[in-house]
DNA sequence: ACAATCACTAACCTAGTGGTTAGTGATGAA
DNA sequence: TTCATCACTAACCACTAGGTTAGTGATTGT
């Protein structure tokens, strides 16, 4: 993945309307984009930009049948993200998950209990 | 988390000078802003206002001795996030992987066949 | 004591974002 | 056929993002 690729990602992600956008495509696939403008207050025109910003993110996938454009989520951005963010921090987050541990059983009698308590 | 929240942390993830800060804090904790500054050809003031928007997002916690102020890391909104999405896009993961294993298998001779290969 | 260095503010500029209204061509329905 | 509807473009506007230079006050090293 491009570096300019995460630039759109993580943009397109950042604005509450389109977050909105995926989770109604997510749970209602094939929505045209005045089928999608009618959960916004905003104008249609408004709407057929942020798709565009999902577009240019390849966040949602559109199929166009006669007049109308259906639009469907995709998760591949984001599960290629994910899979990064994994290898990137995964050292990061056991770190945290053994401090977590450490401060809980500091907090206990014995140092050496507790061992398999929030074993991921 | 909250929706402001996370628009600030997508929007400090969208710039590549900032993902790179992350990466560089993640490997040396305790940079100042100069030293950070060290790796960039931008200005000070430059890498100083990236670093305002990495602490808006809480992705970078900050100390001050003296005169110097010592960067370090934060891994916990970005677990935030993968922990949310975990939840909200397994559905689809699980969706995909299976669309795969379908298209793989009916690129096979005999459609009933080879049911257990590449299972995963 | 003095000078260099640190983080920082203020002002400015350019380009991009997030919205609007008005209008157009293609398609579908009456 | 006529009319409504769909996606879309163009032009505009206010505001923000991402940089710059110049200058300030506080700390540190010589």
């Amino acid at each position: 993945m491009k570096d300019a690729d995460l630039n759109h990602l993580f943009a397109a992600l950042a604005h509450p309307v389109r977050r909105r956008m995926l989770d109604l495509l997510r749970d209602a696939p094939g929505l045209s984009i005045a089928a999608l403008a009618e959960h916004f207050t905003m104008s249609a025109v408004g709407v057929l930009k942020h798709v565009r910003v999902l577009e240019r993110a390849a966040l949602i996938h559109s199929e166009k049948h006669g007049r109308e454009k259906h639009l469907f989520f995709n998760v591949v951005p984001i599960q290629l993200v994910y899979d990064r963010w994994t290898d990137q921090y995964s050292r990061f987050w056991a770190a945290r998950l053994a401090d977590i541990k450490d401060r809980l059983e500091s907090r206990r009698s014995s140092p050496a209990a507790r061992k398999g308590a929030r074993s991921a």
